[in-house]
This record gives structure tokens, sequence and C-alpha cells, in this order.
DNA sequence: GGGGACGGTGATACATAGTGTCAAATTCGC
DNA sequence: GCGAATTTGACACTATGTATCACCGTCCCC
């Protein structure tokens, strides 16, 4: 199951602890995306702050995506693939699409270069409806 | 200075009081984006909690814009227009460029569309380094 | 397979950003 | 100037995340 996430921590010099396991697994067993709250509370052998790093380790790491919500609220969610992508984010259910869109990329590119910065990163989140909850 | 802020204010159905003209003072004096905190420090007779309010009531009138910045933190600054834009967000001095681009716009509905949302809102924010910064 | 170095963990305290409450003060329309 | 309604300040509280530090588990080498 979450067998390129442990390649993918053991490959960057990481240690597969049971800890680690633990929340590798509540991570994939979780149908939506999630608060570290949420983890924790299903992890109460865990100790918070043990979650919170695994987190940041396991972001860093694009293997979970981080999910900045509309009222400023943080959420997150296993990352579909390791590639860039966006986020479509529904108001309703809370659902989250991922997309990839070189035109949208090229054109963040474009306004960075016209304004002479040399571009690190970006985000670009996006709120809406998702079709099951229009109606 | 700060006239079509507060016209904004008044004509919105909101009180035009001393400590809201303090708080548009210290913004506008403010050269560059600044924390919560920080505009608080400057403004010792007011109270934390009222300049938080403020501050989120001119971001509803659209008077200063929220600033997320790449590690988590957010700055607010004063809007240069109320029209829709994005940031650029140099790593080095902190400086900040508004650019609204329609092509930019358009590839983010598209992609709503094409993932069957109905898009209420969106977000791009834009990190690196500003000309001044690289050299 | 045993031992030690080092990375990982848990508990706790702390930091930061922001909100809820409520009595007192201020503003605005008349 | 008066009264109703909004705004304010103080304070307590919530949410999200980080620092510290003693202890523990993992991995590597022999």
């Amino acid at each position: 199951m979450a067998t390129d996430s442990v390649a993918r921590l053991v490959d960057t010099g990481h240690r597969l602890t049971a800890t680690r396991r633990a929340v590798l697994d509540a991570i994939a067993r979780s149908p939506r995306p999630f608060t570290i709250e949420e983890l924790s509370e299903g992890l109460p052998d865990i100790g918070r702050a043990t979650v919170f790093r695994t987190v940041k380790l396991l972001h860093e790491l694009d293997i979970v995506c981080r999910l900045p919500l509309e009222d400023g609220g943080v959420r997150y969610q296993r990352a579909g693939s390791g590639e860039h992508h966006h986020h479509l984010i529904c108001g309703g259910c809370g659902a989250v699409a991922e997309f990839s869109d070189p035109a949208l990329d090229d054109a963040i590119e474009r306004n960075a270069v016209a304004a002479g910065f040399a571009l690190d990163a970006h985000s670009a989140e996006l709120y809406g409806r998702c079709a099951a909850c229009r109606g």
C-alpha cells in the first residue's frame, strides 16, 4: 500500500519506525482530507508532537499535501502523485480534486518574469462546489 | 491619504472611529507588509483584539490584502487597488508585487469547469526573489 | 548477536494567530 | 444633547504548531 512512501522515507536517509508506519497507515486509511487533530485522535498511543513532526516530514517528501482552506484552516491529504499539481477544494463536502495544467504554470512563470522575479515556488488553490454538491 | 478607505468604510455602514483611523494611518505608514503583532506594537493604546478585528474588517472591504507566506506565516498589506489581483512575494526582502492576468484567471476557471466545479474563489501566490535581491 | 551512536519519540511547556464574551465607552442620527 | 446601536478593551480561550530534553529504538559494525 504505502510501499513507495516507505521507500521514499528510507531513500532520503530517514528511519522506518513503527510510529511512522502507524501514521502512514492511518493516512492511507483516511477517506478524506484530515486535520492533524483528527489523525492524532485515531492514534492515541502516539504523541501529538510526533504526529505533527511526522506529517511535516511526509509533506517535505511530497507524500502528503497541505491544503490551505478558504477559511484559513488547514487540512492534509495523501498526495495522489509525487508530481506538481494544484487543488480544487469543495466547500460543501470537503472533497479535493487534484489537477495539473502546464498553461496555468506557464501563466504564473510569465508573470514572475515580467515582474523581474526569479520564481522559487508557487501555490494555487481553487475553492468552489463539486458536481455532487451542486444540485 | 486614506480618504477612499474611509469612504468605503462609511459606505458599507460601518462607523468611522478614532481607533479605526489610527489603524488605517498605521497601515498607510507601513512601508512593507506587516504582521498584526507588529501593527499592534505600533498602536499601544489599542487593544490587540481590536487590531485583529479591524484588519479583518479592512480585509473584507478589500482595503488590505492577506499574504500567506511560504513558511505558513501570514502578513498583511494595504491593497494597491480594489481590483482582483495576485501576489509575487520576495523571499529575500519581503517585498510584494501585485499583478493581475486574465490569462491566469482563465486557466484557473477552465480547470474548475473541466473538473465539474462551480468556482467561488481562488488564490495564487508566487514565491521568489525580486530583481534587487538577485545579483 | 551484542553494543554503541544517533535519530526518533513522548511529555510538557511554550509560541503564534486568531476568536468569544461582556461591560463600558463612543459614534451617529435626530 | 440624547438615545440606540456599534465599537472597544481586557481577558480568557481555541487552534495549530514548535522547542526542549530525557529516554528509547534502529541500524551498523564488529
